[in-house]
DNA sequence: CACGAAGACCTACAGCGTAGGTTTCGCCAG
DNA sequence: CTGGCGAAACCTACGCTGTAGGTCTTCGTG
């Protein structure tokens, strides 16, 4: 299987290994993820991947940079496929966290990776660019557009990660002596998880924005 | 220094691993953090660190408990000791907020842990319920009420992640030529993980929450 | 044709989580 | 007073991890 010669290439490079490492986090969990695991899904020695990549750090970095490319991509098919040209800034934003969310669960091992790193990546700020312009352009005060990006993405990153953890699939029931309020709402936590919870709560959102 | 004869008391118990595991994770932060550094500092060996907690990630739930458990104290010493009752709700979601963001603010490196986790220990149900029987005392719809801790926590987890996160300590300059909306907000984030920056974002979150 | 860089493999090491076994102490029943 | 028993600690050992350092082969270039 591994019947390679010393020296020839194993067209390793830093997009296969990312790919290979995403693809194997959303099988195996970040828990089990590791040099050698995932050297032996690429066929390879684990020592060949530190040519391409630092560290296991710089693993994780390569990966977490992977599915956020995926969103810009998404984003942008949406935007440009759109009927109609998506200048109100509401729309755009509900756009861009549509993608994010979606990203989210296409990957949610790889998801909590990606909230603990810092986003500079030209693919980050360049949706983000578009959105405060948009944002301006429709007459926001700048206080309020400065504030924009991380108010939405402090709420998705927030949001997604509880909704991508391991094993936490439905709210649980609550004790109506103790907790009458909690109890009472129970009926409204029956979507929890689904678009339409999180378009209601990303609406909330919107609406602070919008009125500040 | 470990002279301690084989059968005698070490001590050892939930409460004590875990604080000691806090102290730990504080100092080295997670990466570092394990069973044998942490016996280590409990003058003790590693093994009977597992008489008292399951495995390592119980060791970890019993650091993000202990944690959690801190802002509790704290939100209620706040309203407790506050000089007029924190009947309306914007208020009383402010104080928790703020406690809940003094914790994260002690803690960076166990903050993560939190977020991961599912979050039904009887303190932080006791905040909610306090929370949205106000929300509904003041007249709040229902579906609103419901929405609200998610929405809060959504973005009190995700914000305080990214303020958190090693390294990231400022927002990085951006080139007026490419990104002239971004550049020219840069004004607006000096106060980059400030108290006010977060006060005036949660005052949109809970406007959007007013407002809907 | 020589040679140096690039890229792969191999070896080795310290440290990890933890399963399983052993030792000792303190308590309580008889 | 004594016997036994459970709790709590320690010890050993295993398979695994990330990665430093060295070796080998191939390929592009002078």
């Amino acid at each position: 299987m591994a019947g390679r010669a010393r020296g020839t290439s194993a067209g390793l490079d830093r997009a296969r290994i990312a790919a290979a490492a995403v693809a194997l986090i959303d099988r195996d969990g970040l828990e089990r993820f590791g040099v050698r695991p995932l050297a032996g899904a690429l066929g390879v020695d684990p020592m060949s991947i530190y040519h391409h990549v630092k560290g296991k750090a710089a693993l994780l970095d390569a990966a977490s940079e992977a599915v956020l490319g995926e969103v810009a991509e998404l984003a942008v098919t949406t935007t440009t496929t759109a009927q109609h040209d998506p200048s109100g800034w509401q729309e755009l934003a509900r756009n861009i966290a549509h993608a994010y969310r979606d990203m989210a669960y296409r990957h949610p091992r790889v998801f909590p990776l990606l909230v603990t790193r810092a986003q500079t990546s030209p693919v980050a700020v360049s949706a983000l660019e578009s959105l405060v312009a948009a944002m301006r352009r429709d007459g926001l005060p700048d206080r309020v557009v400065a504030d924009a990006p991380m108010v939405l993405f402090g709420f998705l990153n927030g949001h997604l990660l509880a909704r991508t953890a391991e094993g936490q699939t439905a709210v649980p029931a609550f004790d109506p002596q103790t907790h009458p309020a909690m109890a009472a709402l129970a009926p409204g936590w029956s979507d929890f998880g689904s678009d339409a919870e999180l378009d209601r709560m990303l609406d909330i959102v919107l609406a602070g924005l919008a009125g500040s």
